[in-house]
DNA sequence: GTATCAACCGACCAACTGGTCGATATATAA
DNA sequence: TTATATATCGACCAGTTGGTCGGTTGATAC
């Protein structure tokens, strides 16, 4: 009975897409649904057919972004050899020509206000953590077999790795005018240097 | 002609108050002029005679936050005399006891999704890292006059470890289950402490 | 031909919310 | 006392928005 049997996904995809597109450019506080039908050429009802409600629309689209994220993330870090290379392999997350870094930012930023208050979007936060935890986890214990690194602890290593990348990817993205690319690549490449250097004393 | 002469201060700051409690509890988006006045103990106009629109009052707040971490961080560095120990002084931040930190994380991450857009949201958020900056920068040309550090440009090792606290901050509260308060301790120890290292090499 | 069902439309409704405004009270000034 | 200015109240209005629902279209099934 479906015109074509794969209009769903289409349709579904079409609509995170516009969802993604409107909620970086004005915010998930100032989205409106007539916002997002338009965006995607459907009409309320039409949009209803496939999401029934704002949050649960919400939802996938933040859904849809971390997965995109990650998948982009693995396939970067897989063109690397070097366990050191892999781990700093995020520098990509720096660049603001591209697109998903431009729309990216936004949403994360309006994910992490969600997150405080709503279950939902914390649950999606912690698995996107938990990815990218991994993809780091298994460089550094690579490194740690190879002899490249020595007395770490990968997963708190991977976690802190993880979150120093982000911590200066928000300085970068909210105040450029004071954090250059050239600092912010400078600066993780020192603080993971840091991270992956032995325990000593 | 005013019954007493500092009655503005003292409504102006329960006001404040009141909206901080309010957004960090609630998040910016769901908070309605109702549920400040109702926190502040006054009526719809009572509140408008202090601040005439919601945004006024917001900025107000939001910027009222930022000088209150500010002044706190400043004071909690000024008990300590060696340069590494103020650096390393800001552990408070991952005190869940804490009153100022309880309220501070959601009303950060709000602040930060209305940053991406609002410029003066972007402005306050400038302001703080530059005071934030400030303070450690001094600390580390302190460091460096007594040749505790060496090789370091301070205000790009200075933004860097104010991202650094940041960025472990934000998982440490986002997803505390999976980073606990001795992750974080520990790895912006050793994450500040491979900033301050020299560069060789 | 007709019954059925997914896909889609858009007018409409009910709820909510920010800001306004006239009223009131209190205190100072003249 | 009267005039004036501040401080406060809360009912009301107008705009916005999420969700609903009856209706239409077009393809498939029988």
């Amino acid at each position: 009975m479906p015109p074509i049997p794969e209009l769903e996904a289409i349709r579904k995809a079409q609509i995170l897409e516009a969802a993604l597109k409107t909620i970086s450019a004005s915010g998930y506080a100032n989205v409106t649904m007539d916002d997002i039908c338009r965006a995607a050429g459907l009409s309320k009802g039409g949009l209803a057919h496939y999401y029934r409600s704002k949050n649960e629309l919400f939802v996938a689209a933040f859904g849809e972004f971390f997965e995109r994220i990650f998948r982009r993330s693995k396939q970067t870090m897989e063109l690397h050899e070097n366990p050191t290379d892999k781990i700093l392999s995020f520098a990509w997350l720096y660049d603001r020509n591209d697109p998903d870094v431009n729309v990216g930012y936004p949403v994360l930023f309006d994910c992490m206000s969600l997150a405080v208050r709503e279950k939902e979007y914390r649950t999606l936060f912690h698995d996107w953590f938990e990815n990218w935890v991994r993809l780091l986890r298994e460089a550094i214990d690579d490194g740690l077999a190879k002899g490249i690194f020595k007395d770490l602890d990968p997963d708190a290593t991977a976690r802190a790795i993880s979150s120093v990348y982000q911590g200066i990817a928000t300085r970068w993205y909210l105040d450029h005018e004071s954090h250059s690319t050239k600092w912010a690549v400078e600066s993780f490449n020192k603080a993971i240097t840091g991270l992956l250097s032995s325990n000593n004393k």
